[in-house]
DNA sequence: TGGGAATTTGAAAGCGCTTTGGACCCGTTG
DNA sequence: CAACGGGTCCAAAGCGCTTTCAAATTCCCA
């Protein structure tokens, strides 16, 4: 069922029955009336590829998902952030079109998208800390919001981030404060803007206290449960091995505590794990008290919010960009505790 | 640059500049190649939708996501699956459009897409034992493959699945001749049609050595490391605990592994895990020695598969649906050993 | 050398929609 | 009573491409 197959049946022109069912005043509420129900009942729905075709919009998001050529990793995370941006989509009649690419020609893709007409607008997905996408876009005129932010990037652009650098300067002093002075660090690749701040967080927060980060107890990487738990086996296995870990992600938390229990440690006790929490359907973090001490910050959230600001910069609603830093709550669940030392030393006052 | 455009530059007409673009031979190889280069130099790329009304196909695949209303998670393995998928999308010059929706009202959604003629095909993802999108879809003559299989489902479709009840009656088979007699099951949602077929294969290998399921040691719900975990600890915590457990995937054998510590019990020592492993590239199994004993098979894979078939189908070179049952491997790892019951009569020979 | 076949090109219609520019009707006003 | 204006509706153009049908050119061989 077409428009002109609509419109004959219901002896209305076309332009009469298009400007009914969207919603133009120079229609009477009776014709109004009698279109939308026919629509209804006929399931009518306009082809979406006319309409685009007609209007100049194509009611599309692109969002282009970069496969590491080395890791053929995808991110965890990018199911949760994609419901997150669906719902709201969905909600505003768009579509969502997915793009897996290797990495090593990703521009490639975004100019072709532009070229094609395929998306009204685009969101960059794991921004690095110098992140060429942000030109090209800016460049090429299409409309853009990205999840994270390029430290690098001096022109303004939209963004949706949590406050990363903040959150491991947090679970840094938390652990400081429990007396460790030997802290891992498990990271995210370095070459990634979050991780970066992440790193900067967390020597931040040692220096403040004038630690100096030990290179030894540094380890980057892609967020693994593997990572998580060679970095741990490593660095335990060292001469002067942590008493703590601060890890990127859950999955590399669960490494971790692996790691620690085929070395005998208790976690919570013998060894504190504090990670980052992206609040992942699949992996939370426990019930009532979380399984791990953590930063959380929900992913799904950062995706509808980017997904609304990217609609309502292509809705012409909002001219210059804008950005949202989200912060991230600090959790306290069973993975943490005093420094073993300072264990020792309370154990002892009680005898 | 438009076709009107470009051909306008070339001193040629539309009809000429597109048939040289799209191969038709009814155009000089020495005109083709002037107006190739012209068309690279200058990035000229069709417009899709243009493209997509004139030749009535829409060169795009729909993949709807079902996020359940009450559990509100998205399937872990869709990543990946995505990423298979993506590459031979890719390759072929189709894109790929995500709908997320609340399983509510899926139906609509696949009308939706037929009506407005948004996608070429769709691909079916957790499809419930019985399972109506099947029909709906043959109904309304839209292409689809299923991920995965629906039991109750008579009538001939195309799928791509693992063999879920082989796979699991192996694992137990593997467990019952390690000596194991109580084996917990952490299974899926046991509507979905995987979680269904693993049951009986559980079921089925504990029949073919006379042992009656136990209601006690079987649990079911999505596949999160909290199920796991909970599940594990209530089975050990019972009158008769079980010595093995059978997951549905890594993330419940990590919920599992996490009680097993809880409760003071070594893991391939004291207690046996086989799990469902999808190959999902931030969980990879360990390394040369798995961590987990496991029946392997790639959902990475599957998504390439299925992507390729729907392409088929859609392109005519395939009539008749098409079925590919994919054997799932039984790695072992370290997270089994004998039960330990026998474990103890070996200690006390070798003493 | 002429005519039919083969090769190469183009004009125009059409895909399903939106939107411009009128047309028509009817009530109101000076 | 004519002019005006608001309320409804429609014909047709146009979005950027493909494809049909026809025309123009070249080629080949009787």
């Amino acid at each position: 069922m077409n428009l002109k197959e609509l419109s004959s049946k219901l002896g209305l022109s076309q332009t009469t029955v298009s400007r009914a069912l969207n919603g133009y005043p120079e229609v009477s509420e009776q014709t109004r009336a009698r279109v939308l129900r026919a629509a209804e009942q006929h399931g009518y729905r306009p082809n979406t590829r006319a309409k685009g075709l007609a209007t100049g919009q194509s009611m599309a998001i692109g969002h282009v998902i970069p496969v590491s050529t080395r890791h053929e990793i995808v991110n965890p995370i990018f199911g949760d952030f994609i419901a997150g941006a669906g719902e709201v989509y969905a909600r505003a009649g768009y579509e969502m079109v997915l793009t897996v690419v290797d990495d090593s020609n990703e521009a490639q893709v975004y100019r072709a998208l532009r070229a094609r007409a395929a998306v009204d607008g685009v969101v960059v997905h794991s921004p690095q800390i110098r992140e060429p996408r942000i030109a090209l876009l800016t460049d090429i005129g299409l409309p853009f919001v990205v999840h994270g932010r390029s430290s690098d990037e001096t022109a303004g652009y939209s963004w949706v981030d949590v406050d990363n650098r903040r959150a491991f300067v947090r679970a840094t002093t938390f652990l400081l404060d429990l007396g460790h002075r030997r802290i891992g660090l498990v990271n995210g690749l370095e070459t990634m803007d979050f991780a970066h701040r992440r790193r900067r967080g967390y020597e931040q927060g040692l220096a403040a206290r004038g630690i100096t980060p030990d290179p030894a107890l540094m380890r980057s990487g892609e967020m693994t449960e593997a990572l998580g738990f060679e970095a741990a086996r490593d660095m335990l296995a060292g001469p002067a091995p942590p008493t703590a870990f601060l890890a990127a992600s859950i999955i590399s938390a669960l490494g971790i505590r692996r790691a620690a229990e085929a070395a005998g440690l208790r976690v919570g006790r013998d060894l504190s794990i504090v990670t980052h929490d992206d609040e992942l359907s699949y992996l939370r973090n426990g019930g009532a008290t979380p399984i791990f001490t953590a930063t959380r910050s929900s992913v799904h959230t950062a995706g509808r919010l980017a997904a609304e600001m990217l609609l309502q910069q292509i809705g012409g609603d909002v001219t210059s960009p804008r950005q949202i830093l989200l912060e991230a709550e600090l959790v306290v669940g069973e993975s943490t505790g005093p420094a073993p030392a300072l264990a020792r030393m309370f154990d002892t006052a009680k005898d």
